[in-house]
DNA sequence: TTTCCCTTCACGG
DNA sequence: CTAACGCCGTGAAGGGAAA
């Protein structure tokens, strides 16, 4: 048994956005691509809770999210900006837990099990960096705490925004009883559809998801189906990591317009290739091999990829190396929506 | 036979 | 045109080639 904490910023972008200009509170706020009047192509990336008011999300189409409330405050991701006020945050979140998981710029898993001891401990100790955070950034955060990251996670997204919850052990099997199959992480819109069709019924919670057996879950998910069945009652034993290694970075680009035109394409693939190797050498990565990504005027989406040996590559060599790759896929008389460029890696 | 490579799928933030 | 849909990264499946 273990003790997990789950921190996860409210509606972070917006938020950061609504601090920098108290103006635009109580109005609604969505951080994302540009509408262009309800052209756009680009998704929202996070919005305010005024803004959800109208059905407004994070990862709905822009010009969907232009039809809902045309008279938000629609704002460009400020993306270096967040990463900074990020840091300044997990500064906060280091200082009170050894052993913490960063999932991205938002979010932190805490292992606190020999730290607090007690659910109680744990509870003080989630106050104490809701506290911390809120004084140094002037920003709120909720946190879950839990048996595992799972039940920190589902605590968490119970308590939002800016709430504090704890689930006990004796308590997990109850909460889940009654919540849809979709609250357990891993499981997305394909997976519960699945889960839908073999049950036969128009919603799955997850005390029907239990009438499953393993074996059967297996058989329809493979390993992940095993993950499922001790998932569906409480159990998650996927430990906090403290440092992930990266395994690939990349870039990708839309064009506004889809397009044929190779001499466009190929510069901004040279862009692609160009910011990619940055970001591979601020990390001080080396490289092993190079994916092209294609996705044509009809959303099919190819991919192409080539390995090499582990080393250190200049633009001219992954140009060289990835070309025959694009022109795989320029060769097919269709137009192009968006292309790729992804380095695989290892840490040096 | 095992391992590696390539491609796709699904997911999450 | 009743769907519209970015950018980044991970893990796993499944088929085939290489060692």
């Amino acid at each position: 048994m273990s003790i997990i904490i789950h921190i996860d910023m409210d509606y972070f972008f917006a938020q950061v956005e609504e601090r920098e200009n108290p103006r635009f509170k109580d109005k609604p706020v969505v951080v994302g691509a540009d509408p262009k009047e309800g052209k756009g192509r680009g998704v929202v990336s996070t919005c305010n809770y005024e803004a959800r008011k109208y059905g407004v999300k994070s990862g709905m189409p822009i010009s969907k999210s232009y039809q809902l409330a045309p008279h938000a405050i629609f704002l460009p991701v400020n993306m270096n900006f967040y990463k900074k006020v990020s840091a300044s945050v997990f500064k906060v979140i280091e200082g009170c837990a050894k052993r913490m998981e960063k999932v991205s710029l938002d979010e932190a898993y805490l292992d606190v099990t020999k730290e607090a001891g007690s659910f109680k401990k744990a509870k003080e100790k989630a106050l104490k960096i809701k506290e911390g955070i809120f004084k140094k950034e002037n920003l709120t955060c909720t946190a879950g705490v839990g048996e595992n990251k799972m039940m920190a996670k589902i605590a968490c997204e119970l308590a939002k925004p800016n709430g504090l919850k704890v689930i006990l052990p004796s308590e997990t099997n109850k909460i889940l009883s009654s919540m849809d199959v979709a609250v357990i992480p891993g499981i997305g819109p394909r997976t519960k559809e699945k889960i839908k069709n073999y049950l036969k019924e128009k919603e799955v919670k997850i005390k029907d998801a239990k009438r499953i057996k393993k074996s059967e879950l297996e058989n329809l998910f493979g390993k992940r189906g095993k993950d499922f069945f001790y998932k569906f009652r409480g159990k998650d034993d996927s430990p906090v990591v403290e440092n992930r290694e990266t395994k690939s970075v990349g870039r990708e680009h839309t064009f506004a317009e889809d397009t044929k035109d190779a001499e466009k394409i190929m510069k901004t693939y040279k862009k692609l290739i160009t910011s990619t190797l940055l970001s591979v050498r601020r990390k001080k990565l080396k490289i092993k091999g190079v994916v092209v990504t294609c996705r044509f005027e009809d959303f099919d989406t190819h991919t192409k990829q080539v390995s090499f040996k582990v080393g250190d590559y200049s633009e001219e060599d992954l140009y060289k190396k990835s070309l025959p790759l694009l022109l795989g896929f320029l060769m097919k008389n269709k137009k192009i929506r968006l292309i790729g460029f992804r380095s695989l890696v290892v840490e040096s």
